[in-house]
DNA sequence: ATGTAATATATAGTTAACCGACATAACGGA
DNA sequence: TCCGTTATGTCGGTTAACTATATATTACAT
């Protein structure tokens, strides 16, 4: 039932990464970026772990490359990647064990507290 | 602000660990069971994990020794464990952390509104 | 025109936590 | 008496993330 593909937990720049290509694909920097709004400025990843995190989702089929959405004239380089099938799968199950374990803190930690 | 011996995120086996002391002391083979059936079967830790997770958590003072709440008649080890002050801190900081995140997610990859 | 901040990609070396395998032993019931 | 469960622990390997470093282009202000 569960997919052989989508090892879970994901660790939290990677689960940020899949999350800020969800509603369109971007490019490496636009990424880094992103995740930082996404996490209200908590998490400021290094280059190093967003471009190893890219080649590992790559080779797993989670994300693939993509034109760049928003081409210019300039000769600078820009990779843009979008969210595969696989990659929203992993996403969603990511999320639905997030809420899940958030579910049972709440209902562990509740009683007694104040 | 942000206490500075708090470091999050957590993984996943340390925040069930913290998750499953939260509302009583526990020994450690208890823990590991309790793990299991907070995350409805889906983690089994290792009992490395464990051990080194628990030797982690007592350096860290997220924890501390405590006297086995259920003594026993016999020769049989059992080593007990409550969270600390700090710990509860800690545990309440992720649970947090966890829950924004949900929040987030949830609201980036809903399609429809708006 | 010159400097510097922001944009953009990439690699190398280190660390921390987890995982699987192994080891030991007491206990309880069939 | 045997076996599954309870109970504690060590060790070596794996892996993702972190820090630091490197390179180059582009935009903007002085």
């Amino acid at each position: 039932m569960t997919d052989p593909n989508i090892n879970l937990p994901l660790r939290e720049p990677t689960f940020l990464i899949l999350l800020s290509l969800a509603p369109a694909p971007r490019h490496g920097y636009a990424i880094l970026k992103e995740v930082e709004s996404l996490s209200e400025g908590r998490v400021k990843m290094s280059t190093g772990t967003l471009y190893g995190a890219i080649e590992r989702l790559l080779e797993q089929a989670w994300i693939r490359r993509v034109d760049d959405p928003l081409p210019n004239d300039t000769n600078r380089e820009r990779k843009a990647y979008e969210l595969t099938e696989l990659g929203h799968k992993a996403l969603d199950a990511e999320i639905a064990r997030l809420q899940k374990l958030v579910g049972v803190a709440k209902s562990r930690t509740a009683e007694g507290a104040s």
